[in-house]
DNA sequence: TAATTTACATACAGACTGTATGTACGTATT
DNA sequence: AATACGTACATACAGTCTGTATGTAAATTA
């Protein structure tokens, strides 16, 4: 039973991100060997290297499988109807809860930058979470809600805070306590982002 | 002329910190063999080893010297006799500068957190920079000055977007630019943590 | 001064990455 | 339909790096 080309490429890529991304979600990229994945992926290293280049390449492609996962799950939430400002918040939460995930921890929050450098990491955010959240703070902004401000710095900003809480809720003892906390600051800072008037 | 041990540990150990950290400041954690910092700092692996049990421990011993310029730095601003509002701005703007050599951006900013875990990292922060922001943030609640908080989590994500902050500004096309809206933000925030009345 | 510990250097083993080469199968050409 | 060609791998290999085990000279202690 002969398949085509793609659809061998197609199932190979696949299982490789699958099993990359299992992998390296639980133990960090450091800590998995090319050949561990590939043995998940039932494949070679052979096969990794015709379709990634290197180890880093299929890295890449499971932290952009990741971010559009994540996307996604926050895109929905907002294009359900709502006035921005709950929209905004809701969203966050729902992002927070997701960064929650040992996968996403390790995967977006902690290797993606020392591994693919600050730059390349960042660009990829632009066009996945934070792409969304600056359409999200300019819809507000134009709304008259949000007080003038550079949103895309802005949102840069944001996102990385409601990541680093995410990081300490999920290190913390207390996940609940520290929750709770970081909710407040979260909270009286995008109260300072409204417009009272 | 016969040198102590002591005083042979000491030179050995301070040379191989001076080499790792200008190595792993230029060049990060990963791309810098130990052979080479030992080759720099005029010695064998043995000898690191032998003093840092491995190349981690040697990168660790960086990061604390790193961590505690850093924080004298800043002290020495909030050291001087000034209102703890204006106070905390200041030694933010310097602690900003501070995180705008490459050295820091890729030992403490970068590198650290994935290379340590965030765990051992967030530990290690607690000691120097964190913990001085905490007091310094304790302060100014005490005076009254400071709307009623968590500080010990407020002070982690403040620092957080602070450094991030740092990051975005190293990294752009137009660091002066971006630098004012960076500030612009924060300074927003700052104020809403400010009590009125 | 003999015994012991410290501070290394040297030699070695194992792991891992990336590359070069070989091969079977799908795909285009005539 | 037969042949030529490209794709998708597997296998074998070479190089690099880390950590450990062992050896040795100098310092410290008994």
């Amino acid at each position: 039973m002969p398949r085509t080309q793609q659809e061998r490429s197609d199932s190979t890529r696949s299982a490789l991100v699958e099993a990359a991304r299992t992998l390296f979600g639980t133990r960090g990229y450091h800590d998995v060997p090319a050949e561990e994945i590939t043995r998940t992926a039932g494949v070679t290293r052979g096969a990794l290297y015709h379709h990634f280049g290197d180890k880093q390449g299929l890295f890449r492609a499971v932290v952009e499988e990741v971010e559009r996962e994540l996307t996604a799950e926050v895109a929905d939430v907002l294009a359900a109807p709502a006035d921005p400002v709950a929209g905004l918040a809701t969203a966050l939460a729902v992002f927070l809860d997701a960064c929650l995930r040992e996968e996403v921890q390790r995967i977006s929050l902690t290797d993606a930058p020392s591994v693919l450098g600050w730059e390349a990491w960042r660009e990829l955010e632009s066009e996945h979470g934070l792409g969304l959240l600056v359409q999200a703070l300019t819809d507000a902004r134009d709304s008259g809600v949000l007080v003038d401000m550079p949103v895309r710095t802005l949102a840069q900003l944001v996102l990385s805070t409601v990541m680093e809480a995410a990081r300490m809720i999920a290190g913390a003892a207390d996940p609940d306590q520290v929750r709770a906390e970081t909710q407040q600051v979260l909270a009286t800072w995008l109260t300072g982002l409204i417009r009272t008037g």
